[in-house]
DNA sequence: TCGTTTTAGTAAATCGTTTTAGTAATTTTA
DNA sequence: TAAAATTACTAAAACGATTTACTAAAACGA
C-alpha cells in the first residue's frame, strides 16, 4: 500500500525496497519522469529517439537499481501476445514425448517463447478440455504430440505424428511408407518369412498408419502378416511390460516364427524378455526389430536393430513450424520426416536349418 | 474493431460471431447488463445473492451461447494470482526429470495449476536467468529438480534432490544414508570386497552426498573405495554412453574388482556394455548395482539390481508441498523420501574362487 | 406513512503495462 | 523574425477482467 514513504528530512520520496516488486509507476515516480517515457526507453521504441542519452542512462540505471521487472501479465494483456504456446502429450514419461518435448523446448527457448505442458492420458474428457483451457490461457499456438485433434483449430496447431488432414493443423509426420520398406525389407533380406508383429495400442496415433504400411510392405514381398502371428499391445503403461505381456500371449499360441516386428523399442525390449524366458535366444533363434531408436535401444542386450525416428528433430521442427506460422500466418504443407534403419545385433540372417 | 454490427432492420445489436473471442463487455452488451453483474454471477461471488435466479440463468445461457471464456491475463492481473508455477530441470530427456515432472503435473493439474518447464542444461547463465524470467512471468512458486539454487527465493521454492539448506527453499530429498546402507550393504553381504565405483558427474546435485554416504558405508564395513577403482562420469548426455566410456577407462587400468556401484541405472547399463566387451560377464564375473530404478532397469539384460528412488512420488510430493506453501505461507521442514533396494539379476554372490 | 432494509443492479477504480495523441519549449528554416 | 520542425517529454486511453462503492426502486416495519 504505502509503496512510497516520505522521509521527513530528505528531499526525495524513496520507494521502500521491500514492499513488493517495483512497478513502472514506482520507477517513474522515483526518477521524476512519466511511465510513458520509461516504457518508450526501456522498450527502445521508435519514439525514444527524441530522448537524450543521459536521460536514457538515468532510466536504465534506475531500473537496475530498483530491480525493475516488467509485469508479464500487464504487458501481455496490452500487446495481446503471450509468447507462450501450449503442448499436449499423451504422457510425459514414455520416453517418446520427453525427447520430442526436448526438441520443442530447444526451438522455443531460442525464440524466447515458453510453453505449458499438459497430458491427456488418453482420456476423452481431457482431450476436449485441455485445448480449451490452453486457449483460455491465451497460448498463441498449440503443439500436439501423438494426440488426436478433437477441437476446432482456431489458432495455429502443429501435430507431431498426426495423420489426419485437419483444417488449420500442420502435421509433422514420419514417412511411414519408407519406414515400413526399411523395416520389412531388412527382415526379408535376412531371409525371414514368418514374421510376428506387435501391433500398436488402439489409442496410439501411429498405430493405424504403421500397421497399414508395414502390412503393405509385407504383402508386396509375398509374406503377408498372419493373424495368428499378430498381437496388439494393451494398456498405456510406458513400461516394457506391455510388450512382454503381448509376446507372452503370442508365444502361448505355439506358432513358429523367426522374427518379430515390434511397434516400438519399449515393446521390443519387453518382447525380448518374454522370448528368452521361453528359451528362445535373440537374435539366433528370433530376430527382433524395434522402432524409434530411444536411448536405451543402443545399449540394450542385445543392442536393438530399429527404425530410427528423429524425435528431437521432430519436436524441434514442429516448434519452428509453429513459430513461423505465428509470424506469417499462412499454413505450410505437412512436413515429412525421413526414417533410417539402425542395424545392431537384435536381427540376424535366418539360419539355413 | 467493429465487434458489434448494427443490423439495419433488426432491433438488436448482435455481436459478430467471428470477430475474435467474446469479452465480458461483449456479453454484457448482448444481455443488456453490466460487466459487474456478469462477473459477480459467473464467479458466484457473495454479492451475487441479490441477483434473481432467472437473471443468473440468462447470464449463464448467454455465456454458453456466445462461448464466453474469461481472459486469463486480465483476470490474473487483477487478482494477482496466476495459478502457474515454474519448473526448472537440467534436461528433459534424461529419463529422470521426465518421471519427476510427471508426478509434478499430476499434482498440479488436480489443483488446476499449470506449469512452465525450463531446462538449464547445466549452463551457468541459464541457472541465473531462468528463475528471473519465470518470476517475470509471475509464477507463484518454483520447483527445481536436481538443480542448484543460485537465486534468492523471494517466492516459495521446492527443490527435488536439493541438499543445501537455503532460506525459503524446501528440499524433497532421498534418504541417502539409507540408500548407501542398502546399496553397499547388499554388495557387502554378497561377499564383494573390491568394489569399483562410478561417481556422478561434477555438476549433478546428487553427486556429492551420494558419494559421501556411499564412501562412509563402505568404510564402515572396512572396504573403503579405492581411488584406482573409482572413476567419475564425464559429460551431460542422457545416454548410457557416459557410463560406457567411464567403465572403459576404468578397465584400462587393469585392476581387479568383483562389483560395480554405478551412479545411476543409465550409467550402469553403459558400464555393463563395457564389461561385456571386455569379456566379463554380468553378474557371474562382475556384479553391477544401479540407482534410480528407471523403467528400463527391470527389462535390461540382465535385469538391474538397483536402489529405487520413487521419482514420480518425489515430483508429486514436491508439487503438493509447494501448493500447500502457497496456501499457508509457512515453510514446512524438508521432506525425506525413503529408498528401497530392488534386487534383480545384475548382482550375485561372489564366487568362492 | 415515513424510515429502514432488501433487492437488483451500475459506475468507476484498479491491476501494470503500452500506445496514441498531445504539448510546451527550443531550434531550424525561409 | 515568424512559421515550421524538432526535442523532450506527458496525459489519458486501452487491454479485460474484478472489486469497491454507490443508487434507485421495492418491500418491510412500526
Amino acid at each position: 500500500m504505502a509503496k512510497n514513504r516520505d522521509t521527513l528530512k530528505g528531499k526525495f520520496t524513496v520507494p521502500l525496497p521491500d514492499s513488493g516488486p517495483t512497478s513502472l509507476k514506482d520507477l517513474a515516480l522515483h526518477l521524476g519522469l512519466s511511465p510513458t517515457t520509461l516504457s518508450m526507453v526501456l522498450n527502445d521504441s521508435p519514439q525514444a529517439i527524441s530522448i537524450p542519452a543521459d536521460t536514457k542512462r538515468r532510466i536504465f540505471d534506475g531500473a537496475r537499481e530498483l530491480n525493475y521487472r516488467p509485469n508479464y501479465l500487464a504487458r501481455s494483456l496490452r500487446v495481446q501476445k503471450t509468447r507462450t504456446i501450449g503442448v499436449i502429450v499423451p504422457e510425459l514419461s514414455d520416453g517418446y514425448s520427453a525427447v520430442v518435448l526436448n526438441g520443442v523446448e530447444s526451438a522455443l527457448s531460442a525464440a524466447d517463447y515458453f510453453y505449458l505442458t499438459t497430458s491427456h492420458l488418453h482420456r476423452d474428457d481431457l482431450l476436449e478440455k485441455l485445448p480449451r483451457v490452453l486457449m483460455e490461457r491465451q497460448v498463441e499456438g498449440i503443439i500436439a504430440v501423438n494426440t488426436p485433434i478433437r477441437f476446432k483449430a482456431t489458432l495455429p496447431v502443429v501435430n507431431v505424428s498426426g495423420h489426419d488432414e485437419i483444417e488449420g493443423v500442420t502435421n509433422v509426420v514420419l514417412n511411414h511408407h519408407q519406414a515400413a520398406e526399411l523395416g520389412v525389407g531388412h527382415l526379408y533380406n535376412l531371409g525371414h518369412r514368418r514374421i510376428a508383429a506387435l501391433k500398436g495400442p488402439e489409442f496410439s496415433a501411429d498405430t493405424f498408419i504403421r500397421w497399414q504400411t508395414m502390412s503393405a510392405a509385407a504383402e508386396k514381398r509375398g509374406i503377408p502378416f498372419e493373424k495368428v502371428l499378430t498381437v496388439q499391445l494393451q494398456g498405456d503403461s510406458p513400461s516394457p511390460e506391455v510388450g512382454y505381456t503381448a509376446m507372452k500371449s503370442l508365444l502361448a499360441r505355439g506358432e513358429r516364427f523367426t522374427a518379430v516386428l515390434a511397434f516400438n523399442d519399449i515393446s521390443a525390449i519387453g518382447a525380448i524378455r518374454a522370448l528368452e524366458e521361453m528359451g528362445l535366444r535373440v537374435p539366433s533363434d528370433v530376430s527382433v526389430l524395434g522402432f524409434d531408436d530411444i536411448y536405451a535401444a543402443a545399449f540394450h542386450n542385445p543392442p536393438l536393430t530399429t527404425i530410427r525416428q528423429p524425435l528431437f528433430e521432430m519436436g524441434n521442427i514442429a516448434a519452428r513450424t509453429l513459430l513461423s506460422r505465428l509470424k506469417n500466418d499462412d499454413v505450410p504443407p505437412n512436413v515429412d520426416i525421413e526414417p533410417t534403419i539402425v542395424v545392431r545385433l537384435s536381427t540376424l540372417r535366418v539360419s539355413a536349418s
